[in-house]
DNA sequence: TTAGTATATTAGAATATTGTAATATACTTA
DNA sequence: TAAGTATATTACAATATTCTAATATACTAA
């Protein structure tokens, strides 16, 4: 696979909504399967299979522990994306307040 | 819609080859459709309708000009995401190929 | 006004992604 | 060993995305 491709495997991974609240949830530290199926609407086969996507772009590591299995971010520049992100939607909404002060 | 949704639907628009192509090519600076659509594979209809996602995810902006149509990138936040998603795949294949070296 | 040029929109078939239910695997404990 | 628990995989119907071809719009120039 090339450059182009494995980097749109990673921004594909993380454009779903489960997807992206998982990583986000995992920003503060590793959790297990079984925390992160906690308060999530969806079944638990779904979520294993939104975590393989995640595994399968590189952005978060697996580690069994026994019956459990942990997961985390792999690397500090996938936290920085997602800061990014956040910050470019802020920036956005606080346009949309501006314009509609001004009018 | 929300942040989450806000957030995502960046992420979804970033996160396909042609529409991330367009993207990098407007890294350097403002173009037209025209140029955008020089060395391009698809059809002037798949090229408008990938600019209008592009458009609506608020990463392009678009500004007319008599016959033509010039689209530049928002704001800087959105070309350090682009950055960012090139180190993390760097980063993986300097990881690939130590894994190679070492085995 | 008419013709031409650049870009946008629509419709629809082909393809990909999604979520659920059922089943499988892997580990632990009795 | 068998039963129980946590997680993963598979199959598939429902839904969403993609690309192309055809058509529409918007501007310019003759």
């Amino acid at each position: 696979m090339d450059m182009d491709n494995m980097q749109v495997k990673i921004l594909k991974a993380l454009a779903h909504p489960t997807r992206l609240k998982i990583v986000k949830k995992l920003l503060k530290g590793t959790l297990c399967v079984c925390e992160l199926n906690e308060d999530i609407d969806f079944s638990q086969s779904n979520l294993s299979q939104h975590l393989k996507i995640l595994r399968e772009a590189n952005i978060l590591i697996q580690e069994k522990d026994g019956l459990r299995v942990n997961y985390s971010i792999k690397s500090e520049e996938v936290t920085q994306l997602i800061f990014i992100v956040e910050k470019i939607v802020e920036k956005e909404i606080k346009n949309l307040t501006k314009q509609m002060g001004g009018e």
